[in-house]
DNA sequence: GATTAATTCATCGATATAAAAGTATATGTG
DNA sequence: CACATATACTTTTATATCGATGAATTAATC
């Protein structure tokens, strides 16, 4: 072995890859019937909670810049799930509403979204669910720090 | 609260993606000064360790579909880091194999590996990573047996 | 209050990914 | 052996995502 490279099925950077494919294929495969993507899935989720919200604000709940999110909330538009509007108060945001049909999926909906996590969860302790739960935000967390150090090193 | 809608912060489907996000950006932020994109990244990865493979071998290393491999097979192939060849044996099958150049990169990319699993794991107790990794890889298991399932009742 | 900074959104071009359908080859079964 | 089925790959088309850049608006500073 001339170079020491790190086991893949050890690199957490592998198995979180690995997991969240497999979570977006099934999820896909249930919304299919549905007429419905997973492109929007993110963003009705997000709104079903916290409906009226900035395009800033969707893109840090569905943890996509904010260029995916003009592109999703364009197509969402089309379909007649979302409406946009300009915040009166400050012009440069957009705010984006659930129209009664982007609403009314969630009944029709959200239930893929515990059955899935189900799916996952199946046959594993809650304790180390908590724990891979808590691992997986941590992580999340220390990244942002490092993407954030990194953007800033090419600003200076 | 008109429907039982769960927590996306405790949902895995949720987690799981939001920590690749950030994992694939901060690969990307690093690989950007070699010109490298993370598309490239998980072929190379898996060639470094099993060089000479099928394309579909290669796509069940990287948890893509076979035709995500032939696009981005192209892709190396056209910047030379890779070269394809037809199984001799069996003609369907064509063989992946790295060429001098992405086999060099090995000494100069595999770090980033370390890099960012080390910065993700920070300040996470060596017990609590391994019951993530753990989980991760039960839970990407559940999510195979359902995706095969699906696929399986379209057939009948 | 004029100028500079930061914020928010949009546009454009590129990359990454997959499903559906098609081609070539191999395997199994009568 | 012939035919049906399975496997491996390709092509085509669509979706999802991002970076770089730019425009409009607001906030900060002098």
């Amino acid at each position: 072995m001339a170079v020491n490279h790190a086991d893949p099925q050890k690199s957490f950077g592998h198995q979180v890859r690995r997991c969240h494919r497999r979570f977006d294929r099934l999820l896909s495969a249930r919304l299919a019937p549905h007429g419905l993507k997973t492109g929007f899935w993110y963003y009705l989720r997000a709104l079903w909670i916290a409906d009226d919200v900035t395009q800033k604000q969707l893109s840090d709940l569905t943890n996509v810049t904010e260029t995916t999110t003009v592109s999703m909330i364009n197509g969402m538009i089309r379909h007649g799930l979302v409406d946009r509007s300009r915040d009166l108060a400050d012009k440069r945001k957009m705010r984006v509403k659930l129209t009664p049909e982007g609403r009314a999926l969630e009944k029709e909906l959200i239930g893929y979204a515990l059955e899935i996590n189900a799916i996952a969860m199946a046959g594993i302790a809650p304790k180390e669910l908590a724990t891979c739960l808590s691992v997986l935000s941590r992580m999340s967390a220390n990244l942002q720090i490092a993407l954030d150090e990194t953007t800033n090193a090419d600003d200076g």
